[in-house]
DNA sequence: GTGGCACGTGGAGCGTGCTCCAGGTCAAGC
DNA sequence: GCTTGACCTGGAGCACGCTCCACGTGCCAC
């Protein structure tokens, strides 16, 4: 069992010194383990945990949310099913948001193609070029 | 040629009354026309715009970058080129985030499957389970 | 023993993107 | 003529998620 020092861990997990600290302030983190000097541990459990957090985090989830997945977590197994319908409601949550940007992203697309094709019209042919809607 | 009261052009495109405010103060909109006793009336040349900034908006571009697009649309014809490329980036940086969600998402299933594998063991069965890394 | 460095704490501050508020104008309806 | 409602303005405030700061400790190298 490897103990990371805060460095490491900020390292390890590409969260920031301040962030691993303020995690740990608002529960994000169960208080970290200190050696003889006060100085943060951090347990392989811990970068796991960090690892999840970033997973959640970076796909959206507010720390609200977090921080009550968290306390699901901290209470034990009979909170699995609670945990599974959380991650279950957040992985659609990601399903739909995949689905609006593609959405979105066709438009973009379509935007781009339209201003090639303006491009495209040798200059004396181009009456007035009106934008499209969207 | 309709003209939309701002209620009108909120329902319309979704924005609140503030944001479309806040919008036309920071110069993401040109000015708006204004009837008589200084109300804004919204074209649909403002509506179709409006359209726009919500889909770059909805897919992550920051207001400084909406600016400079709105900048160079003003601009004119001349900056179509640069309008192309600014797209083109945001396109890629969509593309990228929705290969990152997928990445993450994949992580997210796994660990929902850990939990329903783990409700699957029969309660004898159970020593101690141990959560993976992510 | 002096620097430099990695860490500690509590609390303030910040960037982004709105959102709200007080106080006022006009038009329409009762 | 009074209320209601939609709008106006400038400016303050807010939610989120960090990020920075001042000041202090302990350890190691020179």
């Amino acid at each position: 069992m490897t103990a990371y020092t805060p460095g490491q861990a900020a390292e390890e997990t590409g969260f920031s010194l301040d962030t691993l600290r303020y995690y740990e302030r608002i529960g994000l983190l169960e208080p970290i383990e200190r050696n003889a000097v006060g100085q943060r541990r951090f347990s392989d459990g811990d970068i796991g945990w960090l690892g999840m957090i970033r997973c959640l985090r970076d796909t959206g989830m507010p720390i609200a949310e977090m921080l009550r997945f968290a306390e699901l977590t901290r209470a034990g197994e009979h909170t699995i099913s609670d945990r599974i319908a959380l991650l279950a409601a957040h992985d659609q949550a990601v399903e739909d948001k995949i689905a609006d940007l593609r959405r979105q992203q066709g438009a973009i697309q379509h935007k781009i193609q339209f201003y090639r094709d303006v491009l495209a019209i040798p200059d004396g042919l181009c009456e007035r070029q009106d934008e499209p809607a969207s």
